[in-house]
DNA sequence: ATATAATTTTGTACTGTTTACATTTTATAT
DNA sequence: ATATAAAATGTAAACAGTACAAAATTATAT
């Protein structure tokens, strides 16, 4: 709770219960929530909670880069606290969503010549091992 | 043309007028288009398309792996008729989309042992070379 | 402590993309 | 020519996301 604090006034953000609370609980549930998730779960315990609260926190989260989107979805957003680099797996089949290891730097690429790198996002699909092996 | 109606044969596809004009310009415009690109610039031509029969096409392209998504834009769904490796650049600046090459092939992993990948992703956001000198 | 200002949150209405589905049109085969 | 299947169309509806003004909360100054 206190590290969230901390993390929020690092950027300067005002931790308001709401920007807490979204805040823990995006990085207690790294499984790249959408803000449906994200509001029904939160309004159990924040009952005037708004969803656009919600939409406006991960918005200001996301511009002072303490979260990320993960467009791996075509219809909704996701959104994930972790900002390091890491790539997104996701199943076809069950649907799930899975971090893995990517070695981003390394990535050999042609056709970039001067442009400037900000964001390196790399995800994957196919079928995850619980697919495969328990049906 | 004919190329192109071998294309959508080769793929068990019947090649209807509407299948071919729009596999047609998803090749000819390599610039990933919206559905609402296709339709405006298609509908000149086949003044009775409708912007259903584009979404169903493109679907069944993607079905039959003769297009894929390409989920970088957060709001609309973009379409490319290339389904070879390749990463997407997005200029933050000017919102211009522009392909690379990039060896995904040898793309370091950690964290997928036993999944199957049947895609893979990889896209970049920053500031194209046009607008970081041309202003 | 109180008033004032600034910030945050909320709710409603709206926009725009995408889908569902029934109807109409077009193609294919008998 | 007629029946059957496939493709295309149009309308309505679903749904995520946004705009914006009002309300509520928090901070600041007197």
């Amino acid at each position: 709770m206190s590290n969230i604090v901390e993390r929020l006034r690092n950027s300067n953000i005002k931790p308001s219960y709401a920007r807490i609370k979204i805040m823990e609980y995006l990085m207690e549930h790294p499984v790249h929530p959408t803000v449906e998730e994200i509001y029904q779960n939160l309004v159990r315990e924040i009952p005037t909670l708004s969803k656009t609260t919600v939409y406006n926190t991960l918005d200001l989260f996301i511009r002072h880069n303490l979260a990320r989107v993960i467009t791996i979805e075509e219809n909704e957003t996701r959104y994930d606290a972790d900002t390091t680099n890491h790539g997104h797996f996701k199943c076809e089949t069950c649907g799930a969503l899975y971090d893995f290891t990517v070695d981003e730097d390394n990535l050999a690429t042609r056709g970039l010549g001067d442009f400037v790198v900000t964001e390196k996002h790399v995800y994957f699909k196919g079928i995850c091992k619980k697919c495969l092996y328990n049906q």
